[in-house]
RNA sequence: GCCAGCGUAGCUCAGCGGUAGAGCAGUUGUUUCGUAAACAACCGGCCGUCGGUUCGAUUCCGACCGCUGGCUCCA
């Protein structure tokens, strides 16, 4: 089974790979001229990379598809030679990259492929033949610098689509127009959560009352929670001597995305890119015994940094965010102890936010790193052993750690199966070391500890951007910012609307009434566009029994009941931070 | 930052070298209604900003700002 999905897979990915080859000789024959840089199979689909006499236009893009499909009707071979490099130089004279590539090629021999009139370098393999290119749409055009390098020149490349059937195409396509809907942009402005203002600066996010409930309900159950597994909530400032950043490093490694310094009294402030200076700072004020620790510092601490404005991106690449943070600080002993709480947390959150599937991450040391080879050992297999103990499946990504620390990292992935960059759990060898971070352990040396980073949510911006799109703007009742509709049938109801409304809100719960002079069947309907969870209907049946009429987003009408029957489902719908209403 | 596309009323969008339109939202009036949109009238635009071409520019050209898709990067 296992091993017919990974045949599948890997048919897949080569009919792919062909479409991109297809796509090439459909260019090649509508430009001549191109000069041809590389064209992979990548998830979904493939692209190709030209250079070309104009810029392409979505004219184009119909024109090359339309001339791909004369190209897989005519279901020509594609037939592989071997050449020697010399060979191959002079079939791909005048293709600037391809000759590169050429060179870059640690073998002797290189392999071709050819179909028609159009051959290209390349390792393959490839489909029989451009028949067996099914399903395919091509979606977008995009600059892309040759081999990602800012410095070499930016080629043209199409993105394409391909599957195995049209259904499974089809299948993508819808999926895509799903994302679409669910887009936290579009749903943001749709439920009035947030906004974002050219006036105030891009990436600068506007929390509006709505999206404010959502984000108190989020700060208040993580307050709750770190309080309650131990975390000591702490709050640092804004802006700091920019001498400490030179301390730390980042000064130096970071710039690049650190704000402009301002003068104050003759000293030079910046607005921090990062929470954890801070924290030291306040560890530091004191001595620490082995016996106190770990210390944990938790903040939702609000950093700033500068990201070019290409990469910018609603309320997943900003420049002013929330993050979730804390540090810890512990003994290498403690250490596993530590990790293992934070994983714990982590699982907990991630349930109780609704993400049933995330992918863990382990990054090992990088060629390039800081603090002891030892003090990595242990750090790397401490995050293994926690994870192998905690049965938790994890990938190794080797070398991908950052220069500081090994790393844990997880990848939540949302209602219709997309990752996002989730918790992530890194150790820190660097900053102990700048600011000589110590404790006395039991022998009465000082020695470093080991610091922790870590975030569960990330930050707020995009941890609400991933949860916009997870839920599609539905939010279970917990996370609701208005959480119930009262809807008054008539005008005389009003007052017993009120009434409920009090109620409710005495409850704590996030309720309001829709007095406008409308038709209930209006009131609904704006409702449900809201997607507020729970509309509660209150005519003159209701007014006389005390009731209220609930009907639930979901379009089910559960009738008259007795407000303290309605009271009580919301109340505990909040209480459990049910994912059902 | 780079490449491409886009920017018209609060929102979604039409339109166009001769000076701007729809639906929704909003306001007002009428309606008081039983599970997804009552009816009517009214209000609303320096057509992103700044330059240029033109008798005339929202429309064509350029620069800038912003947004979108990528490259690159990341919480």
């Amino acid at each position: 089974m296992a091993n017919e999905d990974a045949q599948a897979e890997s048919e897949l990915e080569t009919m792919r790979h062909s479409a991109a080859h297809v796509m090439a000789e459909a260019v090649q024959s509508l430009f001549p001229g191109a000069k041809f840089g590389i064209g992979p199979a990548i998830e979904d689909g493939f692209y190709y990379d030209f250079d070309l006499p104009r810029p392409l236009t979505n004219e184009d893009l119909a024109a090359i598809e339309a001339k791909m499909k004369e190209i897989i009707a005519a279901d020509a071979p594609f037939i592989r030679q071997e050449a020697t490099k010399d060979e191959a130089r002079r079939i791909f004279a005048g293709q600037p990259y391809k000759l590169e590539l050429i060179d870059e090629l640690p073998e002797d021999r290189v392999g071709t492929y050819r179909q028609s009139t159009f051959t290209d370098l390349c390792r393959g393999p490839h489909v029989a033949s451009t028949g067996k290119v099914k399903a395919f749409k091509l979606t977008s055009i995009a600059g892309a610098y040759w081999k990602g390098l800012e410095s070499r020149p930016m080629l043209q490349r199409i993105y394409g689509v391909a599957f195995l059937s049209p259904a499974d195409l089809e299948n993508h396509l819808k999926l895509l127009e799903e994302a679409a809907r669910r887009d936290h942009r579009k749903l943001g402005k749709e439920l009035d959560l947030f906004s974002i203002h050219e006036e105030a600066g891009p990436g600068l996010v506007m929390w509006h009352p709505k999206g404010g409930a959502i984000r108190r309900t989020i700060e208040d159950f993580w307050k709750d929670e770190h309080a309650r597994r131990g975390y000591d909530i702490v709050y640092t400032p804004h802006i700091a001597k920019v001498d400490l950043w030179k301390t730390s490093g980042h000064w130096d490694f970071y710039r690049e995305y650190l704000y402009s310094p301002m003068k104050v009294e003759e000293k030079e402030y910046i607005v921090k890119p990062m929470n954890c200076l801070g924290h030291i700072l306040m560890y530091k004020t004191q001595k620490h015994s082995y016996r106190e620790l770990p210390m944990r510092f938790a903040e939702l601490g609000t950093v700033y940094r500068y990201e070019r404005s290409g990469v910018l991106h609603g309320l997943t690449r900003v420049r002013g965010f929330t993050q979730d943070d804390a540090h810890i600080f512990c003994t290498p002993e403690q250490l596993e102890d530590e990790i293992s709480g934070v994983v714990d947390l982590v699982r907990f959150m991630m349930k109780t936010f609704g993400f049933e599937r995330y992918d863990l991450y382990l990054s090992t040391r990088p060629d390039k790193y800081a603090g002891s080879l030892e003090g990595w050992e242990h750090a790397t297999n401490t995050l293994a052993n926690v994870l192998n103990k905690m049965k938790v499946p994890y990938q190794v990504d080797p070398g991908e750690g950052v220069f500081y620390g090994p790393k844990i990292d997880i990848k939540l992935k949302d209602a219709i199966g997309r990752s996002w960059q989730g918790p992530t759990i890194q150790v820190d060898f660097n900053l102990p070391h700048r600011f000589d971070v110590t404790y006395v352990a039991a022998d009465g040396k000082e020695k470093q500890v080991f610091m922790v980073h870590r975030a569960v949510l990330g930050s707020l911006e995009r941890f609400m951007g991933c949860l916009i799109e997870h839920y599609a703007g539905a939010f279970p009742a917990w996370l609701a910012p208005v959480q119930a509709v009262i809807i008054p049938i008539a005008d005389r109801h009003l007052d017993y609307a009120r009434k409920v409304e009090a109620e409710l809100k005495a409850e704590g719960l996030r309720v309001r009434v829709d007095s406008r002079t409308e038709r209930m069947n209006a009131k609904i309907r704006q409702a449900q566009v809201d997607k507020v969870p729970y509309m509660l209907v209150v005519g003159d049946k209701e007014q006389a029994s005390q009731c209220v009429s609930l009907r639930l987003r979901s379009g089910e009408d559960l009738g008259a009941q007795p407000l303290a029957a309605f009271k009580s489902r919301a109340k505990n719908a909040v209480a459990t931070r049910s994912l059902e209403i």
